[in-house]
DNA sequence: CAATTAATTGATCATTTGCCCAACTAAGAT
DNA sequence: ATCTTAGTTGGGCAAATGATCAATTAATTG
């Protein structure tokens, strides 16, 4: 058996191979720690390292009736394009479990496609983590596109953002919108979208086929609170106008409704209104964003929404 | 949590419940048991049920170098128009380990497309083990046609038919052949040829978008002769002749000719000459196949390969 | 070349898992 | 009603696994 002393390159491939002798072959770690040359406890390690890395991807394929029920009942009551119903661990808090993945399989079912097509990526953990779980593809036919700026309040680039991932894991070209997402100012945001390349990805984003956003809920401790796009003054502004959930950084109320507000005129993302021809797939889960989704489903903002079998009872009550 | 005392089909959800919670959330059999209100040891079975239903698939997601070195100098060296190779497990003996997981991403690369196909299907355990590992999708725009009679020579069908299966979890229509692998005689292989439904399906399956098939070899107990479609003295005839080996039922020697004899007269299988249209891949792997698939190649039959490392590293020596 | 630091290894142990077996339960047969 | 039988349950145990930690090795710097 070839070595791999070192190099962080044949780490991962051991990785690989320690994987697949483990989940696709059934060897215990013992074993391939013989067949590998290495200890039993590297073995794990490498074992280990291929499920951190990503490399397998486990994925349960069974139409659990009761969540084809609550899905088919969700796209009734809402007037759904598309709604899929992951099952729910009750014990977990993880905003992304479950759903996360069913996003995943979604957006690949998109991206196996011969065609090019558009796909628009909005914010939030959850599409954080589906994009995290989609495999290595290679569609350079395909544009993927943000609908959200990428930079963080003091300039900055936000290197978490799922546009880059997505990019470099299905090596399909990204078109991301180097802007804050909230802009200091409303002259600020008029002159961004007046410049020709933020033009140019607005009208992208208009023209995609399918776009994947998160629904943000507008507690007291909101995501753009805690990245610091917004202050705690401005925070209790917009709930004073009812404002209870946000896509993409535009809040709404509760009737689903943009709030007209100072901060609203500041989003500089991709207009909602705009994107009423985009089919948008919602990935939210969970009680605390109950009101959120609620939301954003009466203001008809979205075409299709994943979500878990317990956030689907409570929409549906 | 909703009781499901017994019932087979709640036993499967149930399963399906325990897998997620299991693979994808990531909880211990204990938990699981808390959640769902049964004995931990209810929940391992439970748990080791959705693995056996293959409720949950696993899959490796990682271009480990190497194989793709050796798919690439396969391609190269045999002219081939696709190759695949899978990590090997020097110790197990299951001659579908591996190469059934890629033979059935492949399948489903075909399947997920929108416009109709036809695929034909061959023979072989590893054919079989593949199609064991399509999960469930909706495709009843395609078609799939087997290429191979699907009755043991006792005229009763065979259950274990590949085509059945997939018609199942694919829910497309199955074109099968029934007729017996081998006629038990010339003329019966002449009347068969000329009947309507049987030419019908030999006219689909030439028209097929893509085919997948085993390849078998010809040492002293090849299924052929396990499953009494030929006899010893037959087997050592061909063997006389220098058939190394087979695929859907037609022999050929080292060179990849078709052996000129009393046995070949009596497959009722679709001819392997009329097929050259039809893009084939082969899956085969290991030492005992070797010949035959050198053989195989030799022959041009194949236009694509799904194999192992070991064997790869052979087949290139 | 020595010395400091970072990374990797393997021994040890607690937890988790797979499996066997005896006890129990439910359904059907006598 | 009793017996039989098939199927399910949970206890117990051995194997497998994951994590900690001290020891060793490799790498880097002065």
């Amino acid at each position: 058996m070839a070595k791999n002393t070192s190099s962080s390159e044949g780490r991962i491939e051991d990785a690989a191979r320690a994987g697949w002798l483990y989940y696709v072959a059934q060897n215990t770690q013992d074993e391939i720690a013989k067949k590998m040359g290495v200890s039993r406890q590297s073995a794990q390690r490498l074992v280990s390292l291929a499920m951190t890395e990503g490399l397998v991807k486990i994925r349960l394929d069974h139409p659990v009736a009761r969540c084809m029920d609550l899905a088919r009942a969700m796209k009734k009551k809402y007037g759904l394009e598309t709604c899929e119903v992951t099952l729910t661990d009750p014990t977990s808090d993880d905003p992304a479990l479950g759903v996360a993945q069913v996003a995943a399989a979604e957006m690949e079912r998109v991206l196996i496609r011969k065609e090019p097509v558009i796909m628009a990526l909005g914010t939030g953990r959850e599409i954080r983590a589906a994009v995290d779980d989609i495999p290595n593809m290679h569609c350079p036919q395909h544009r993927i596109v943000s609908l959200v700026g990428s930079l963080a309040p003091d300039g900055s680039a936000n290197d978490n953002d799922p546009l880059n991932k997505i990019g470099d894991v299905i090596h399909a070209p990204r078109h991301p919108l180097s802007v804050p997402v909230i802009a200091s100012t409303t002259e600020e945001r008029r002159v961004i979208g007046s410049q020709k390349p933020i033009r140019r990805n607005f009208e992208l984003a208009q023209k995609a086929d399918v776009a994947f956003v998160g629904i943000g809920e507008l507690n007291d401790s909101p995501p753009l609170l805690t990245d610091g796009f917004i202050n705690w003054e401005e925070l209790k502004e917009l709930q004073a106008l009812g404002a209870v959930g946000e896509i993409v950084g535009w809040s709404f109320d509760a009737q689903g409704k943009l709030v007209d507000c100072r901060i609203n005129d500041r989003v500089s993302s991709v207009e909602l209104t705009t994107l009423s021809s985009v089919p948008a797939i919602g990935v939210a889960k969970g009680a605390n964003k109950l009101v959120a989704i609620k939301a954003a489903l009466a203001g008809k903002w979205l075409s299709g929404l994943i979500t878990d079998e317990a956030t689907a009872e409570m929409l549906l009550r």
